[in-house]
RNA sequence: UCGGUAAAAUGGGCAAUCGCGGAUGCGAUUUAUCGUAGACGAGGAAAGUCCGGGCAUCUCACGGCAGGGUAACUGCUAACGGCAGCCGAGGGUAACCUUAGGGAAAGUGCAACAGAGAUAUACCGCCGAACUUAUUCGGUAAGGGUGGAAAGGCGAGGUAAGAGCUCACCGGCAUAGUGGAGACAUUAUGGCCAUGUAAACCCUACCCGAUGCAACACCGACUGGGGUGCGCCGUGCAGCGAAUUUUAUUCGCAACCCCGAAGGGUGGCUAGAGCCAUUUGGCAACAAAUGGCGUAGAUAGAUGAUUGCCUUAAACGACAGAACCCGGCUUACAGUUUUACCGAUAAG
RNA sequence: CUGGGUGUGGCGCAGUUGGUAGCGCGCUUGACUGGGGGUCAAGAGGCCGGAAGUUCAAGUCUUCUCACUCAGA
């Protein structure tokens, strides 16, 4: 059911803004980098420069919905942090979604094209 | 009819699919995990953290000091700086509105500039005396000007001129009586009364021990050093053993605390001074009785996405996310409804 | 979550016991110089984060509020 793990200690953030790559969009930025336990692992960083308590669990919810429905389609062997920007919570969910598409299918993270479609 | 201001109420409902947190039930066994079903799952302010309380700990208890808070009175309450009623003061023609509202003859401080003078004073003026018209001495706060404030106000008597010096009225103070639960109101008598500031120090009365669920308890891991009867003082009582004859002191152990190391799990964790309706008591806040209702409890932190129907003018809309729990206060707030007021237009 | 601190000219800061707010840098104008720099002289720029209150008078005192910031864990 769920293929990915939530990243909690501050060091994997740490190593990931340090060493990881860097894509950005209006609505999100993604850090990204390779692991080796077989399965996706996400943290998501809402900062206080977003809003009060209302509209940083907002934004943190709408990534994690859009994440979910990309999630399926991911090569299993990634780690990732997702950064919401000052715009993400007037955006819906499947916008994110389809911003999120196109930033993996640029960095060829995704499944079907390992497989070989 | 339209617009605005203030206050109060409300802050859509039902259902489906995917996803999240999950009390609990069932099955399996390695008795603590796995699988499965799964009720229920943010607010009127959950916010600010400004007050009050519960609960927990501080090797015991009591009293005081320091420190802090409140300030008419009566009641409500677990308690409050909250609420209700009432009194005083201020504002208003009135209905009514506002109000941190003890003490300034217990003491200290301050009152810039202006002004003669700021808590004690004589600049001009008025009057008297000396007497050379000038000037000096004395009396005087009625008049002048300054100031936020100038010695209770105003009128009459009185006087050399004046002055509560005397008197009437008013204001304020003290004592006594009456009414009231009380603040206080009112009447009589007395004396003739020294500005403001206590949200300056202070005095008076009353209240408060300190720290906070990251409290605290248990399990696991880690094991070195330092200290100790609640911020201070006093009194009682100070766990066990040893040394010095006793007093008392010192040492060791126990207990607890602090620093270093370690920083994981379980409990605390939600039924509580609970909410609603009716009746009774009370002006009211509120209380009592009867009946009914009712599972947020996460721990990097759960409420999202898609869609249908209904109510509706519209419902995508405002402010906003529980973190131990309650009672208040304060602040924020789209749309709708109600009440009060204001403005414009139209009609009478 | 708990407890502190700070908001004053464009920038960085003073302003103790309430009495009409200053300093340094910067800015404008003028002088000295052939010009720049530098020095000298003069000047502008503030309702002290916001709203109430106490007081004769508030940057200062009290209450509420809005930002920013630090510490504990």
């Amino acid at each position: 059911m769920s293929d990915f793990v939530t990243l909690k200690s501050n060091s994997d953030f740490r190593r990931l803004y340090n060493r990881g790559k860097a894509v950005t969009d209006p609505a999100l930025v993604v850090y990204y980098s390779k692991n080796r336990a077989g399965i996706c692992r996400i943290g998501i960083t809402t900062s206080k420069k977003i809003g009060n308590a209302v509209e940083r669990n907002r934004s943190r919810r709408v990534i994690r919905e859009a994440f979910r429905k990309v999630c399926p389609q991911l090569n299993p062997c990634y780690d990732i942090v997702l950064v919401a920007r000052s715009k993400t919570k007037y955006l819906k969910s499947t916008y994110i979604e389809e911003v999120l598409k196109k930033i993996f299918e640029n960095e060829g993270m995704l499944k079907s094209e390992s497989d070989g479609e």
